[in-house]
DNA sequence: AATGAATGAGCGTTCATTCAT
DNA sequence: CATGAATGAACGCTCATTCAT
């Protein structure tokens, strides 16, 4: 087995078992019982476990950030495909094996002074964020550009609340509400646009 | 000591470090060397960590829910109310020792499969939900009863990301976001208040 | 079992443990299994294995004095006494288990950093020495001060050289040239004592 | 790069490495990093660390034996000669990165049943007090030859003692006592030759 | 001749919990 | 009612060594 080959297997079983069972709570030993491996194997691609978690949460948000991006991209454009965003979160949650937000999970679970993680997850909420700037622009061009970003900053805060609240009640019902509060959102940016033409 | 007060004693010094430190990095022995009391009597007030942190969390719960409705209290009544739930959000976020929220942070740490924690979580947010209820109710007794449970919904929404996204990136910014959403979703039941009138 | 006892025996363990097979090459786990208790009950007495090592220092360092001064008391007083420090170690490398001297080698088995267990050992030379001088000047009263200490430090390293060599070479003939070279200058010492009379 | 080539590199590297941090506490990895070459490499050269650890033995043995050579041979003949074996060791105390006697150290550091360590190391002892024995003849010849024999034994053990020490107590008054106490020995030879002729 | 990925055994340490006193 | 000594299981991690390429 290569080497690249080698270090995916230990990713993928090691993502399985942290977003299912969560960080401290998944022991070394079972990762490489679970991959297959022996100890050391593991411990000659990631010097840490520290490490182990960090290329787990990168994983989680490249899946992520490309199964958004082409669930989007199948809906019609403009406003739509902003609300898409949050639609995208349905058939998450249906998903076997849904868990929440690996983020938020893994913040609670680490110590404060964890900067090394701490930093990667608030980047990846930067990077999200960024995307959604990128897509209201696209979307809704006529907006101002400070308008552009309060509106994707909204989206965000609303996408978050719904994965973590529809994880805590395990019912989908949060993600509805915050689907509706887009749309109430994006109602008014459309009068607003009316009333200054 | 009574025997009260040392169940008091406990629970406070459990609180502290399970909120600050989080529940699994916090160990027994930690908290009974902060209390100052043998492990046994620890063990002879609570008969597991499981349940010393389920004290913690209906602690930290009651103190809450009694801010908040102080908090509110002090504010104008209608709308500005219902605003006052997340304006309560600035203060806690700037006050020592403020680590977002303990219920999501819970249960990032625990097993899918540990029952009474989740319970317990679940039950704190029903009734967070149904004091916003009243709160709506009383504020804006206008409004259809479907719209008010509703309304309360997405305050709760707004609520829970503004904490956990204040907390996640260490800057106030998502709970002006979420008043900014509020104050739009509230603009918006006015109109249509006026024009059905 | 009482505390003490308990520490006590794990003392007696390690100790045997360490001086016979190294502190590097000796486990935890050997010293709990001989000792016959859990490894939490040794981590309850001993924070580490480095405080181990140093108990089992001090251990050993008090047991070598009193031996020393037990054998000496017996001599004849005068420059026999000090003699006598070289010829105890005669019975002490045939005894069962010598295996030479605990400070030089676990010098040799801590890093260089190790800054608490490298004073101990420091220390409980300094003590040694500090025993020789009194012996010097206890038997040796009408030499010069600066010569007593200068005696004492010759012993010293006579010892010192003694113990270690028989150790290497798994005989005991260095000690015999110690106490020979010792010899030559006690007698070198009576005269100049002579002379200046 | 040639075999013989890759060997003194390991060799060296490992040298400086095993002398520096001890056997037990030099990894591997370590040496194999330091010297930038492949782990297989390595093994293919020494078929275990042990091996390894005698070329290190010999490595530092010949050096040593050169350099005492060199230094004693740029003295005065006679007395001077010998008094100079004990000389060698103030620069080589204060040289760079003294360690004590690796002989003394690797021995504390191996299982009492590693025969062929053992052996090596009393070996090279034995060598240089035949160095010793041949220095005194040369230096000494009218001694006679028993007592040769005694007197490169007894600056044998003031080398061996004034090395252990002075690493020990981080400082070179050891070595300045033993050559004092040796001093003190030449006199009594010098005395006794003058009586007796 | 040289590589580097993989290994099994062991390391020192910490955990929540129990029980005789 | 409160104690503190003791526990078994699990923790994250490192070691010298081997083998297919």
């Amino acid at each position: 087995m290569k080497k690249s080959e080698t270090r995916e297997l230990i990713v993928k079983t090691a993502t399985e078992l942290f977003y299912r069972k969560g960080y401290n709570l998944t022991g070394i030993n079972e990762i490489i019982a679970e991959a297959g491996i022996a100890k050391a194997t593991l411990y000659s691609h990631f010097r840490s476990k520290e490490d182990l978690c960090i290329a787990y949460l990168e994983y989680k948000n490249e899946d992520l950030l490309n199964n958004i991006d082409t669930f989007c991209n199948e809906k019609l454009v403009g406003e739509d495909r902003l609300i898409a965003v949050l639609e995208f979160l349905i058939p998450f949650f249906e998903s076997d094996g849904f868990n929440g937000c690996w983020c938020i999970r893994t913040v609670a679970e680490i110590p404060k002074e964890n900067e090394k993680i701490r930093k990667t997850i608030q980047n990846q909420k930067k990077g999200f964020l960024a995307y959604l700037v990128t897509l209201v622009e696209t979307n809704l061009p006529d907006l101002e550009p400070e308008e552009q970003v309060k509106l994707a900053s909204q989206i965000y805060m609303l996408y978050e609340g719904a994965v973590s609240e529809s994880h805590l009640h395990n019912s989908p019902w949060p993600i509805y509400e915050s689907i509706d509060l887009l749309k109430t959102v994006l109602d008014k940016h459309k009068q607003t646009d009316l009333s200054t033409q």
